[in-house]
DNA sequence: TGAAAGTCAATAGA
DNA sequence: TCTATTGACTTTCA
């Protein structure tokens, strides 16, 4: 998907001319969106500037002054691999720095209020065909999207994380230490993770807000920390664990993740899998520990991250698979299911039953293969048409609806409790 | 302790 | 052969 020359350099399908920083002819439309941010926005993105700091970068924070170069181009190959592979799309390259992402499937829109929203659905947004990045010499690096093919070409969206002044006049800048490989990748996880979701559409004050900062540990970990949101979260603030420096380890802890979309995650793994001839059942007992009919139904009926307790583990192990670069998730499923967990980085799941309690009536010969019962289409008429009129029906109601339909209490108990549940699964998706 | 959550695993269906 | 459905069991939670 990227094109790189055999010789480490870039191939350029794109003309000089596009790599150019784009214009800002369109300064008012972006002051308006300053303008809808909370008063106190700047602040919270970063401390109020002041006149010096812009003559004196040091004073910006002691790391910038750390490294001038930029990020060598070989070294955003993996950082931008999960980018690519999350939203299967393509970076091309123009120019030594820049970086133009495009998807077939996935379009990038932008609503009249500012903000930042993902969809599949062209017509319902101003599309933008592309996402492009850019780094350069001062490592800043820019993330913005470019409608100009179908939409006046002065009409760009824009949020760029930079530690000098930034070409774009959104009338301050969202200013970060200088960009490490870390910074940037785990910057791509937080965009993709937490402020893509169509429930709380992203806007880039959401992106704008986090910080990076440097963890006092020995290992080369970042951690991004979201002070304050204007997305109204119930959950305390979200931080992610970046990649180590090593690239090995991408994964995400549980104690470190506030916030998944799952919806979104689900459809990914399930493209994710479609692509590459991934079988249900292999993914649900190597990646998840689980059974093929439990990620079928994980996958077709994502319950909300927020509603979720013990389940989270199964998600996050999703999660943390889909956050290896490809060849490395491929490998995964080939591994010894030790080997899984580790490179999940996460350790063997709880296993959800203990076989050797499974089924009353296999307790006496548990090699006996355990028949399913099936209600009649009477009896399962008669239950639904119950649960219409009273979703919890007592235990009276169901001791005489058992006798009426020749069926123990149990079965119509947990009729009751599965229907329940799944009709409030599908009401919340 | 009862209900909800999480899941298994048989089997229906494509 | 693979996925979706679903009755029932175990674990967790309030």
């Amino acid at each position: 998907m990227m094109s790189w020359a055999t010789d480490g350099t870039i191939n350029s399908p794109i003309q000089s001319n596009e790599s150019q920083q784009p214009c800002t002819s369109n300064s008012s439309r972006k002051r308006k969106f300053v303008e809808d941010l909370p008063e106190n926005f700047l602040d919270t993105v970063c401390p109020p500037k002041s006149k010096a700091r812009s003559e004196d970068p040091q004073q910006i924070s002691p790391m910038t002054m750390e490294n001038q170069k930029a990020i060598p181009l070989s070294k955003l190959t993996s950082i931008f691999q999960s980018f690519i592979n999350f939203f299967r799309g393509e970076i091309t390259f123009s120019g030594n720095n820049s970086m133009h992402f495009s998807s077939s499937e996935h379009a990038f829109g932008r609503e009249p209020s500012g903000q930042l929203s993902y969809t599949e659905d062209r017509d319902d947004y101003q599309c933008l065909k592309e996402m492009k990045f850019s780094m350069n010499s001062q490592n800043n690096m820019s993330l913005f999207g470019d409608d100009s093919n179908n939409q006046a070409n002065d009409d760009y969206l824009n949020f760029e994380l930079s530690r000098t002044p930034s070409p774009f006049d959104f009338g301050d800048d969202l200013m970060i230490p200088e960009l490490s490989s870390d910074d940037v990748r785990a910057i791509s996880q937080v965009v993709l993770t937490q402020n893509w979701s169509e429930e709380q559409k992203p806007n880039i004050a959401d992106i704008g807000e986090f910080e990076v900062t440097q963890k006092s540990t020995s290992r080369l970990r970042k951690e991004l920390v979201q002070p304050s949101s204007p997305v109204k979260r119930s959950k305390p603030p979200h931080s992610v664990a970046a990649q180590s420096s090593d690239g090995s380890n991408a994964s995400v802890k549980l104690d470190e993740v506030s916030y998944i979309d799952t919806k979104n995650l689900c459809e990914r793994i399930a493209i994710e899998m479609k692509d590459h001839k991934i079988a249900q059942k292999t993914f649900a007992e190597k990646i998840l520990c689980r059974s093929q009919g439990t990620l079928s139904d994980l996958l077709n009926n994502p319950k909300p991250w927020d509603n979720l307790k013990t389940g989270k583990t199964t998600y996050l192990r999703m999660f943390n698979w889909l956050a290896q670069p490809l060849s490395r998730r491929m490998a995964i499923l080939e591994m010894d299911i030790d080997d899984v967990h580790e490179a999940l980085g996460m350790s063997a799941p709880v296993p959800a039953r203990n076989a050797s309690k499974r089924s009353k009536s296999m307790k006496s010969d548990p090699d006996t293969k355990r028949t399913r019962f099936v209600f009649t289409s009477i009896q399962k008429e008669t239950l639904e048409a119950i649960f219409k009129e009273t979703e919890r029906p007592s235990r009276e109601m169901q001791e005489t609806i058992a006798n009426h339909l020749k069926l123990d209490v149990e079965s119509v108990y947990n009729f009751y409790m599965n229907a329940r549940r799944r009709k409030l699964h599908k009401k919340k998706n």
